[in-house]
DNA sequence: CTTGACTCTTGACCTTGATCAAGGGTCTAG
DNA sequence: CTAGACCCTTGATCAAGGTCAAGAGTCAAG
């Protein structure tokens, strides 16, 4: 029964998470990942968790939230001695964060869907409505 | 009539299209906008086409576009023929990019929701599935 | 034991998109 | 004429999110 969690060294995390070794570094003095146990070398010694949470990072990320963002969710989790109620209202915020995210993006998408289903694809460019919308002074995004 | 271009100070221009003096010189550098003619002192001076130059590029940013793409849109514009339908397709990329977000924050956003909705908001931190979701499912989510 | 790959720390450097400061010249109202 | 608001250039600084280099120690295969 392998009971102890594995030991992984920060290349091999690096080689499964598919991040650099100088980005895990970097998470780890930005508050983003825990410190790591450490080796009688002084070598980092990573276990599962530590690539489920480098993981969550980089999913948080391609999805847009910033390093700062990452960091309050990942306190949600350890916000466990502040009791359930302050977790939930810190959830809640987020989502409507989100939302807002959300809403503001269907507004780009919208304008920009408009342009592009006006647009012939040929022609003169003054004709463009892509290029009319982003010069003419009438058009207000 | 009016047919002198008006002269616009740097300052002026910055005022009427909601920019920072600052910035106008640094698009100049960067080459987003064409060098102004100047007067005897020195100082540049513009007309109403730097106007809705610069107008074009603030909206474009605000569509998402990069610098470097708002470079080569305002290249492609000025290539009469080959242009439109090359903006086009930028203008559909830009579209399909900001779609795929949208829809990756809104699965995001579904999963907290049924998080937060199902959780009391009070009682202990094992049964709160806020927490039991980034504690276990953030492992393999 | 040696060699090559790996890791350590500290600290500099990079890109994007600006923003600010210093030290000066210019313009315009009074 | 003079004060105060503008404008000039050069060059530094910022924030975010890393990336790289130097110099030194460690690990594992042969």
């Amino acid at each position: 029964m392998n009971i102890q969690p594995a030991s992984l060294t920060i290349g091999a995390v690096a080689k499964r998470v598919g991040v650099a070794i100088d980005t895990i570094r970097y998470y780890e003095r930005e508050g983003l990942l825990p410190e790591p146990q450490r080796r009688a070398s002084g070598y980092r010694s990573y276990d599962e968790s530590a690539v489920a949470q480098l993981r969550f990072i980089r999913r948080a990320k391609d999805l847009g939230f910033t390093l700062e963002e990452i960091r309050e969710l990942l306190a949600l989790s350890a916000d466990r001695q502040r009791g359930v109620k302050a977790v939930k209202r810190r959830a809640q915020q987020r989502l409507a964060a989100i939302e807002q995210r959300i809403v503001e993006l269907q507004r780009v998408r919208d304008g920009l869907a408009q342009l592009v289903a006006s647009c012939p694809g040929h022609g003169k460019p003054e004709d463009c409505p892509i290029l009319r919308a982003l010069a003419d002074d009438e058009v207000k995004a």
